[in-house]
RNA sequence: CGGGGUGUAGCGCAGCCUGGUAGCGCAACUGCUUUGGGAGCAGUGGGUCGGGAGUUCGAAUCUCUCCACCCCGACCA
C-alpha cells in the first residue's frame, strides 16, 4: 500500500475526551472515529487491524470444529419472550417497534436466535456435538459506555455455541473451547490469563473469563503467588480471619467531625488507619426496606457476594439518599453500627475490629473506641467484602495478589436452559426427545483491540504485536520525490515486499522525514526501512524494530535477505 | 436514571464576568524556499459561536428552555 493512495488520518493533538491511552491513540492513529455516544466508524487503518484480529478467531474455531455462520441484529421479540429474557433483560436491550407495530430488539447475544435455528434444523442426537459461530455487531444499550471502543454500545463479538447429547459432552465442547481460545490469545500476542469468573445475566454454572492484563482494566483478578488459582475478585471468597477480635480499652465516645464524610476524611482527620473505621453501606432489602452492610474502612464491598444475602434485594441496589435520611435521621457519612436501627450484616473482618470510629447515626458526629458486643448487638456476620492483596488465597494457603484486567472473552456452560425454554429437543438413542446441553463462548474483537493498544503503547504511539499490526513493514523513503537513486531502490524494495505477499506501507507522501517516523511511530507498524541517498551512496540502509532504542545500518545488498528474515514464514524462497 | 461539567472552524483553545456582530495555534489549499525527527515565508478558504425563544437599538456574551457530549455513580465482550 503507498501511504499515498491509503487515508492516513493522523491527529497531532489528542482529542479531550478521550480519557484513556488506547481510545486516544486509536483517534490519533485514525482508526476509529465517533458518531454518537458509543458509537463508532472504523476507518481503513483500524479495519485492517480488527480483520486481523478476526482472521485469527476464525482459523482457530474452525480448526476446533466450529462452524461459521451469520445470524441476524434485528431479532423478533417472540423468542425472547420464550426464553423469559424479554422480561428479565433490563434497558441495556434496545427494543423497537417494526412498522406493523410488533416488537423486536437489536441482538445484544444471540442465545435465542440460535436456538431456534437448531431446533428447526437438528433432529437427532447423531448430529451432535455441533457449534455454531458468528462474528458479528451486537448492540447493548449501556448505561455508560466509554473508554472509546473499549465499552461502546454497538460493537462485534465472536459468539459461538455448542450442543450436546449430555453433561460430559457439554464438558467435551467447553474444554475444546477453552483450548481454542488459549490458541487465539497466544496468537494475538498478548498477555493474558485465563480466570474463573462469575456467569452474570448469560445464565449457567461453570464459567471462565479471558483477560488481557493492563493497569487501567476494569476488572481485579485475584492470583493465588502459589499454584495456579486465578478468578475474578467478584468470585473469590474472603476467609475470616484467624485473629480473636482484639479487646476493648476504652469507653466509647461521641466525636465531632464536620465535613467528613468518607472513610479517607475520617482516617486523616482523627489520626487513626482506615482498618480501624468502619464503613456501613445501606442497601435496598428484598421487602422494600432497608439493610446496612457493615465492612472495615479500607475493604471493598462485594456485590455478588452482598446480593445473595437474605433480605438483601438482588440484583443490589444502594439506598436513596433520600430514603436513608429519612429512615435514619442522619445523612450518608455519618451512619455506623452503634444505635442502628436496620438490620446490619457485618464482614468477618470488620467484626474482629476492637476500639472503631463508626458514625454516630447523627449528623457530622462519630463514635470512637465502640466495640461489637459491649456497645451494640453481637454482629451477625458474613463475607460480604472483596479480597485484598496479601489476603489468604484458597483453603488458606499462600497469599492473593491483584492484578487488574480488561475482559474480551468468556466462556460459559449454560445446560439446558435455553433448549428447555425454548423446546429444542433431538431424539436421543432410544429415540426419547432429549433437550440439549448448551455451552457459549463469547470474544469481544473489538475490545480485543482496544486492549491490545492498552498493554503495547509508548510515548510515540501504538506498538503492534506482529499479528496484529495493520502493515508488517514501513518502508520510509527521504526524499522519494527529489532523488531517483532513492525512488528507484524504494519501489524495487516494495516490489519485493509485494511479491513475497508482505503487507507493506510505502510512505511516498512529499513529507519531511520527522512526519513519516512520527506517523509510523504512531501506527504502531513494527518494522521500519530508510531509504536514503546518504544510505545508497554509501551502500547501507536503516532498519528500526518499533520497539528497539536505536536504528542500525546495514548493508544495502542485504536488504531483500534481511526483509525475508522479519518474516520467514512468509518469505520463505520457493 | 441521579450528581458534576462542557458545547465557539477538522483538532486544541481564547473571547463571555464588564453586550457593539469572532480570534489564536495546529490541520487544509496555493506559491516559493527547505528536506534524517512533527520546517520557514507569503497568501487563501472555512464558523447562522449546539438548537429555539426572550431581554435589548444591538446577544458568542445576559435570561429561559430544549439538545448533544464528557466525567463520577458496581457492569460486561
Amino acid at each position: 500500500m503507498r501511504a499515498s493512495r491509503f487515508h492516513l488520518a493522523t491527529l497531532k493533538e489528542t482529542p479531550v475526551d478521550a480519557e484513556i491511552i488506547s481510545h486516544q491513540l486509536m483517534l490519533r492513529a485514525g482508526m476509529i472515529r465517533r458518531h454518537a455516544a458509543g458509537i463508532y466508524s472504523w476507518l481503513p487503518l483500524g479495519l485492517r487491524i480488527l480483520r486481523k484480529v478476526e482472521q485469527i478467531i476464525r482459523e482457530e474455531m474452525d480448526r476446533a470444529g466450529a462452524l461459521e455462520l451469520l445470524m441476524p441484529s434485528f431479532q423478533p421479540a417472540e423468542l425472547w419472550q420464550e426464553s423469559g429474557r424479554w422480561d428479565q433483560f433490563g434497558p441495556e436491550l434496545l427494543r423497537l417497534r417494526d412498522r406493523h407495530d410488533r416488537d423486536a430488539c437489536i441482538g445484544p447475544t444471540h442465545e435465542e436466535i440460535v436456538t431456534d435455528i437448531f431446533r428447526r434444523e437438528v433432529n437427532s442426537y447423531r448430529q451432535l456435538p455441533l457449534n455454531f459461530y458468528q462474528i458479528q455487531t451486537k448492540f447493548r444499550d449501556e448505561i455508560r459506555p466509554r473508554f472509546g471502543v473499549m465499552r461502546s454500545r454497538e460493537f462485534i463479538m465472536k459468539d459461538a455455541y455448542s450442543f450436546d447429547i449430555d453433561k460430559d459432552g457439554m464438558q467435551r465442547s467447553y474444554d475444546i473451547m477453552d483450548q481454542a481460545y488459549i490458541n487465539i490469545f497466544d496468537r494475538f500476542g498478548l498477555d493474558y490469563r485465563a480466570v474463573s469468573a462469575d456467569s452474570g445475566a448469560i445464565g449457567g454454572s461453570t464459567s471462565q473469563e479471558f483477560h488481557v492484563l493492563a493497569d487501567s482494566g476494569e476488572d481485579a483478578i485475584a492470583f493465588s503467588e502459589q499454584g495456579d488459582f486465578a478468578a475474578n475478585i467478584e468470585t473469590v471468597e474472603a476467609l475470616p480471619p484467624a485473629t480473636e477480635r482484639s479487646a476493648a480499652s476504652a469507653e466509647m465516645q461521641t466525636v465531632d467531625t464536620p465535613g467528613m464524610y468518607t472513610i479517607e476524611d475520617l482516617a486523616n482527620g482523627l489520626g487513626v488507619s482506615a482498618q480501624q473505621c468502619m464503613k456501613t453501606l445501606i442497601v435496598e432489602a428484598e421487602d422494600g426496606g432497608l439493610v446496612a452492610l457493615v465492612l472495615r474502612g479500607d475493604h471493598e464491598l462485594n456485590a455478588l457476594k452482598a446480593e445473595r444475602l437474605d433480605g438483601v434485594a438482588s440484583p443490589l441496589r444502594l439506598a436513596q439518599r433520600e430514603q436513608i435520611t429519612t429512615t435514619l435521621g442522619s445523612d450518608i457519612g455519618s451512619i455506623g453500627p452503634v444505635g442502628l436501627n436496620l438490620k446490619a450484616i457485618v464482614d468477618h473482618s470488620a467484626a474482629v475490629v476492637g476500639d472503631f470510629v463508626c458514625g454516630a447515626n447523627q449528623d457530622d458526629k462519630h463514635f470512637i473506641n465502640a466495640n461489637w458486643g459491649r456497645d451494640c448487638d453481637e454482629p451477625v456476620t458474613a463475607d460480604i467484602r472483596n479480597v485484598i492483596d496479601g489476603d489468604p488465597g484458597p483453603g488458606g494457603t499462600g497469599q492473593l495478589k491483584i492484578l487488574r484486567g480488561i475482559e474480551v472473552g468468556h466462556i460459559f456452560q449454560l445446560g439446558q436452559k435455553y433448549s428447555e425454554s425454548m423446546k429444542a429437543a433431538v431424539l436421543d438413542e432410544n429415540g426419547k426427545g432429549v433437550a440439549p446441553f448448551m455451552g457459549c463462548y463469547g470474544i469481544g474483537v473489538t475490545r480485543v483491540v482496544a486492549a491490545a493498544i492498552e498493554q503495547n503503547h509508548d510515548e510515540q504511539g501504538i506498538i503492534w504485536p506482529a499479528t496484529l499490526a495493520p502493515f508488517q513493514l514501513a518502508i520510509c523513503p527521504i526524499n522519494y520525490h527529489k532523488s531517483e537513486a532513492v525512488k528507484q531502490a524504494t519501489d524495487d524494495l516494495y516490489q519485493q515486499c509485494l511479491a513475497r505477499g508482505l503487507e507493506v506501507l510505502l510512505d511516498d507522501r512529499a513529507l519531511r522525514p520527522g512526519v513519516i517516523f512520527s506517523d509510523m511511530e504512531l501506527i504502531g507498524i513494527p518494522h521500519r526501512i530508510v531509504l536514503s541517498e546518504r544510505g545508497i551512496t554509501a551502500q547501507q540502509f536503516e532498519y528500526k524494530g518499533r520497539s528497539d532504542d536505536s536504528a542500525q545500518e546495514l548493508p544495502l545488498d542485504e536488504l531483500i535477505a534481511f526483509v525475508d528474515k522479519l518474516y520467514p514464514d512468509q518469505c520463505a524462497p520457493g
